[in-house]
DNA sequence: CCCCAGGTAGGCT
DNA sequence: AGCCTACATGGG
């Protein structure tokens, strides 16, 4: 990726690895803003950068650079990934024509595992409303935005106060992983393998299989997991016109990508749930 | 009234 | 281990 740092914003010039709206809209991230056409705000853990594109180049400007730099995976090559995914698997030309502007964002962890499990059975329109709302109740005001709620800060929030802002059944979940989290290092987790790693996000209420399988692509940046969810089953039982459960589709999955099936999964999930490219 | 949304926990074989 | 179902909430 060629960027440039000049003060407070990141240039970046090959507009064609990096795309705001596939970035932002592809999924794995719901605290964003969208201000107009080709202008977005960007909110992770108590940072926030503002994305907009130019001519020649797309600026992120933001007061926290080098969180940003590795936040948007500069320093990866995807011409490199895609063209390795396409020429092994020739299927996914066309996902990733449609979303050829991804990246996967290395997001907070604290952030990722509270945001997911939020997103279990949910859409992504409530899913960023509740979200939202948790920043504004109990992150702190930073200025023009709230930034994520802490550990701390969640520490006694009471199950019904969750539900007031719409989280339901889920309530009980951020309860009790708050509970759960109380004594961990979340940094110290990303010394874990993946196997190690997942096992221990199951051990968290709230966190099956797929909201695993996201946290340690989004958050932990671990490129052999493929979550599973009702996008991917459609893609899946479309292109091997087979009925199967998730867990199945999982392993067959990882199979054919193996090291590539988080980006993999994100080309697919993007493209299925835009247009139904099948 | 139904079905669906980036599924999971708990209970049953 | 695997299969089944209830589950909060809001939108179509």
């Amino acid at each position: 990726m060629i960027y440039t740092i000049e003060n407070n914003r990141i240039v970046i010039y090959n507009k064609k690895d990096f795309v705001p709206k596939h970035i932002l809209e592809c999924g794995q991230i719901f605290s964003y803003k969208k201000i107009d056409k080709n202008c977005y705000e960007v909110y992770s853990a108590d940072k926030m950068c503002k994305v907009f594109e130019q001519e020649q180049c797309v600026v992120v400007e933001t007061l926290n650079v080098e969180y940003f730099v590795n936040f948007f995976d500069l320093k990866t090559n995807y011409e490199e990934i895609k063209s390795k995914l396409i020429n092994n698997h020739p299927f996914m030309q066309k996902p990733i024509e449609f979303g050829a502007g991804i990246r996967i964002l290395k997001q907070d962890i604290f952030e990722t595992i509270i945001s997911f499990i939020v997103s279990a059975n949910n859409n992504i329109k409530r899913i960023q409303k509740i979200l939202f709302s948790l920043r504004e109740k109990y992150g702190c005001k930073n200025g023009t935005y709230s930034s994520f709620p802490t550990l701390k800060q969640l520490e006694n929030v009471t199950i019904e106060e969750f539900k007031q802002l719409g989280l339901g059944y889920r309530s009980k979940y951020l309860y009790n992983v708050i509970k759960q989290l109380k004594n961990v290092d979340l940094e110290k987790l990303k010394n874990l393998s993946t196997l190690e790693l997942n096992n221990f996000l199951l051990s968290l209420m709230g966190v099956g299989q797929k909201v695993a399988d996201c946290i340690m692509l989004f958050a932990f940046y671990k490129q052999d997991v493929f979550p599973v969810d009702t996008w991917i089953e459609k893609v899946y039982c479309c292109y091997f016109e087979m009925q199967t459960n998730r867990n199945i589709i999982r392993k067959s999955l990882l199979k054919e990508f193996g090291n590539l099936s988080g980006y993999a999964q994100q080309y697919l999930f993007y493209s299925q749930r835009e247009q139904n490219f099948l």
